[in-house]
DNA sequence: CCATCAGATGTTTACGTAAACATAACAGGC
DNA sequence: GCCTGTTATGTTTACGTAAACATCTGATGG
């Protein structure tokens, strides 16, 4: 900044003023240090400034792995709405999500050059982390139900868990079984109740749960063991990997889907589309989600008092193929 | 740091180092230290520390979209890998893959705090942005042709391909159809030609190559043109989504995989074992990418001048239940 | 018993920036 | 012609840290 200055003949501190966009500068001798910068490809130095305004413009994300799909698309529409507002997303990986590791990714991340966190963690692990973060720093969870105590952004995993159950129902099915996620998952945990509780509601039969835990490997292997069930008719599954899985099984058994069996899945994966038959499914707005969470995230930064509360972002039933009314009896 | 000496008794420079773990420092004011610190919450101020050692710890990379597979894969081995070796890893996403976009990404580095780049981005767009760049950033590429420029790190696409195609003409197929990616892409190019050559090298005729964009739609509707070609009997498709896009077509106009059509992909993504019927695929191994180029980039960093060369990440057949010998003429 | 040296700790300084304050030049009103 | 206010610019300082250098203590050896 000092070499642009001498260069420009100007005092270091109006270089300063130019590099911030500040108005009360002439126009002459913001041109002639514009020029000098250009000249000697100064680059203003993001640690010092990070170090004077006491900021770093930059967005923590923690996440367990990038495996399934939804955290990915969230992360990247976080990036994408922080990039548009100046800000900058740091990555923090937690290796396995135990309690340990996640309060290792807290811990890290105090010393991290980071504002604000996001944490898109959807297992039962934030609840003895909280004490580690330093004050200052802002959180908005993704996919929780901590709501009491921070920011939550979620999907609105009960509205399109009913709106798949409702559905099949409608098509005429006496019940629904379900595929479920981990139990460690609150995402699973939610979108089990509302199948249960829609069941319930409608006064019908509540079969067995099935367990899975997200990968289409786990769906294949339950999806053996429903095509054995002749009553089961129509499965919801707690996500599209798993709905993969399920219609393979199906498929292997001779059990036809929509036919014999029908399925709906959740996320509405890119791929979900091509599935064999393609997938009828609950569409989850992850990039609203992402959005959101970066918006909460600024908010809370503008004020002192961290805000907590949950935001819903809405699901739509996605109408393919792979549901159908059952066979005629 | 300041509040923290005072109240260990000691001077400012004495908690440095044991904030740096530093050798000559007696075990008893050590502890007192450590407890102040605990004591008033001390964070080292990442900002300061950057500032004054002129080093960031931290890794950018950039990315086109989060969408395929191979990207996020590589991503987060890349954030494990930084995360193990104490950098952090700052997300820079670029929006649309234009010249201008990735120009744009590069010049915001510039101000961001980063001390290298790691790139993963497969298209023709790097060519033109080089100067853009600071010049003490290190750069590692991942799924380029830059070698002569940068360190790249890439996956045996060649290799990949070259099994694929040998290993359909060892079933018994007269020749194989190739389901290519976008022509923007470097690693598409690289499995067309591979697969040219192989066919080539064996003498056999080599059919038209049929352009998808990696999408499961894009290979639905090749799928669709596949269908109609009588003496198509083998496919080696440039990724799973197109696959299985691919394999939905087939299905749905009878022509059945793998009695009729031979269908081989690439990538091996964790759903290709649920595919209908289970993909055969050649297998990435995203991971080792991901670790390497931390290594590239850590390395380069040891030293004053930059690297370029490439390093190829091997890859693997792997043998599911798409591909089997030709229907016997 | 003093010179020498090693280990432990303190003091000074600089990293690059921007806020706060200071100064200078000039226009306009009375 | 002097005061006031505005605009443009310069000077000083502090952000939190760690390298470089300085100092102090006590031990060792001749």
């Amino acid at each position: 900044m000092a070499d642009v200055a001498r260069l420009a003949g100007v005092s270091s501190q109006t270089v300063s003023r130019v590099s911030n966009g500040y108005a009360g500068v002439n126009e002459e001798t913001r041109q002639q240090v514009l020029e000098a910068m250009r000249e000697l490809g100064y680059r203003p130095n993001s640690a010092a400034r990070a170090l004077k305004r006491g900021e770093f413009r930059t967005i923590g994300v923690i996440t367990f792995g990038l495996s399934t799909t939804g955290n990915v698309r969230t992360l990247e529409a976080i990036a994408t709405s922080a990039a548009h507002e100046g800000y900058a997303v740091t990555l923090l990986p937690v290796a396995v999500p135990t309690q340990d590791e996640v309060r290792g990714a807290f811990s890290r991340l105090g010393e991290l050059a980071v504002d604000a966190v996001i944490v898109i963690l959807e297992v039962h692990l934030l609840d003895a982390v909280t004490l580690s973060l330093p004050p200052h720093i802002k959180v908005v969870v993704a996919d929780s139900d901590a709501g009491d105590r921070y920011t939550v952004v979620d999907t609105d995993q009960a509205g399109g868990s009913r709106d798949a159950v409702r559905y099949l129902l409608g098509l005429g099915h006496e019940t629904v079984w379900h595929l479920a996620g981990p139990e460690e998952s609150f995402a699973a945990q939610r979108r089990a109740d509302a199948w249960r509780a829609e069941l319930t509601g409608a006064g019908r039969a509540t079969p067995p749960l099935v367990r899975g835990d997200w990968s289409a490997e786990s769906g294949y292997r339950a999806g053996l063991e429903l095509a054995g069930q002749p009553d089961c008719t129509a499965v919801f599954a707690a996500n599209d990997q798993m709905a993969l899985g399920l219609l393979r099984a199906l498929h292997e058994r001779g059990r036809y889907v929509p036919d014999d069996v029908s399925v709906i899945g959740f996320d509405d994966i890119p791929e979900a589309g091509s599935f064999l038959p393609p997938l009828t499914t609950v569409h989850q707005d992850f990039a609203e989600v992402g959005r959101r969470c970066v918006e909460g995230v600024l908010r809370q930064m503008g004020q002192d008092t961290p805000e907590h509360g949950t935001t819903l972002v809405p699901t739509r039933l996605v109408v393919r193929d792979s549901a159908g009314a059952p066979r005629s009896r």
